[in-house]
DNA sequence: ATCGACTGATACCGTCTGCGCATGACGATC
DNA sequence: GATCGTCATGCGCAGACGGTATCAGTCGAT
């Protein structure tokens, strides 16, 4: 009752050889069911398609027209189970990447680019959001993968590693220890007003911070969730904070970043987080390029 | 061995209704059928399309990608025969149309309009011939529609008039007759300088001079095959010509038209000409059109 | 004018697909 | 843990579809 791509595979091959015979060999038939199937599209379409002859078959109007369109057809019906084929594979299609805002500092770009290099064909599509929000949407599948700071308990979820960088001092341009020495140590610290972080809505940085002090308790001046505003308040000569060192890449006017002493190790750590059981075959083959990157 | 329409219409049923049950029914079958077909599509595929669970069906990545690219193939597979029969009925397609340079002058705008307002999926394609290059073109099927003057005894064509007009003649704006009198009468052309018609190239015009003339022999100072080159040499001063009324849409600086005293007839013609066997089912519903145009 | 060669259409037959019915396997829910 | 609802599977049969043989029409050569 309806057309079937098999009498448009057999009609396309009749209009182009202009001989039912010809066509059927084509198609690795004989010409009898060729032609009934040709017929058959007739009764459907409800016109003529192909003018027979003694000599073969020549196009009716409807047919030039039909044709055009059978060939659309017989193209998309070949390329759409492959387009299928490579987003089963994870070779495109979509992922929804998460990340905080100073991932968008560090990794981010590189990131993007090795994504582009290795998977032409799929469609990064980026939010930003902040770590229990990434959690949040990875568990409901509203993020494919997430880029932040904490590793999170939840067992349905797998991490990777894929930045790591140092805490730094950022100091004020006009604070001492900003003019006197290139390093600052940690004993430098124990007197100065510092801005820490939010112990709730920072934990990560919050806790990682009481961990690189070793017990050294300077005053707490201010608390901020945001490393942004964190450097703001640097800006702002109210303090000196421990900031990720990638956060240089923003020069921020008034702030001067200086390496401490005796940090030599990069502790500030960038996770990957992607559900364990999570079904967008694209995952696997992201996590493939970035573990490409990390080994630069 | 290749997927059908019926498989990716059972596809998008189940992804539509996320449940194999419900999808048959609006497919009026029963679920199993509808489910092997589905399990086809995915071998063919050469990946799972949709994901089962004791609720019902969900779609995979590839299936997202699949349901996109199935609609898109159903929606054609559903338009195609139904474009195909406007095409068989003439309702749309293309029209070549040829038309003599004169007859663009007359009623080429109007059928234009008129194709345009009856017919509007014809896309109609045009060139100016002279009429035996017209003929010639029909006969091989590169136009499928003539304007032209001559009556073709050729018995593979029918024919329609669709225009009619007088003959009127151009004067010089200095020649005596252009100034005494309103109307010129035929006796006044006996003694004229005339340029007169090419009895080949423009034999319609010429046999219909002579007819008209009624046995009035002016002096002929110069044949030409173009209307146009006639009026060129009317402006030159070189003498009268007697033309299609229609030419007057033209307005040439130094030619004035004049009616000629009892020729009241409207005698030149316009003819449709088309082949009696052509294929082209829009030519029926172009000449439908013209004789609406021919009422008014 | 006749015959032969070639065109697509038709008749007939066998197979294989694809449907429906009955039922199974599995998970969710109470 | 029984029950309900999900999709999958086994089986039998009708119909679709392909292949072989043949027909019918047209064209061209003899």
């Amino acid at each position: 009752m309806t057309i079937s791509l098999d009498q448009l595979a057999g009609f396309v091959a009749v209009a182009e050889e202009g001989h039912f015979g010809r066509a059927a060999e084509r198609l690795r038939m004989t010409q009898p069911p060729l032609s009934r199937q040709v017929q058959k599209l007739e009764r459907e379409v409800g016109a003529a398609l192909l003018d027979r002859t003694s000599r073969g078959a020549s196009l009716t109007p409807a047919g030039v027209a039909l044709l055009a369109e059978a060939r659309r057809l017989l193209a998309l019906a070949e390329a759409a189970p492959r387009s299928a084929r490579r987003v089963a594979e994870g070779r495109a299609g979509r992922l929804a990447v998460g990340f905080t805002a100073t991932a968008a500092l560090s990794v981010l770009g590189r990131v993007l680019a090795e994504a582009d290099a290795v998977l032409p064909d799929v469609v990064v599509e980026l939010g930003e959001h902040v770590s229990a929000t990434q959690l949040d949407r990875l568990r409901d599948g509203r993020l494919d993968l997430g880029l932040l700071r904490e590793a999170p308990v939840d067992g349905e979820f797998r991490t990777r590693v894929v930045h790591r960088e140092r805490f730094v001092a950022a100091l004020p341009v006009r604070h001492p220890l900003a003019a006197s020495a290139r390093e600052v140590r940690v004993a430098d610290l124990a007197d100065a007003d510092m801005i820490s972080y939010d112990p709730t809505a920072a934990r990560y940085f919050d806790e990682l911070s009481a961990a690189v002090l070793r017990g050294v308790r300077p005053r707490s001046v201010q608390r901020v969730a945001q490393v942004h505003s964190m450097l703001a308040l640097v800006a702002a000569g109210r303090g000196i904070a421990l900031v990720p060192e990638s956060i240089g890449a923003l020069h921020w006017d008034g702030v001067t970043l200086r390496p401490v002493d005796g940090w030599p190790d990069p502790v500030v750590v960038l996770r990957a987080v992607w559900r364990e059981d999570g079904t967008n075959p694209v995952v696997a083959r992201a996590l493939d390029a970035l573990s490409t990157l990390r080994e630069r």
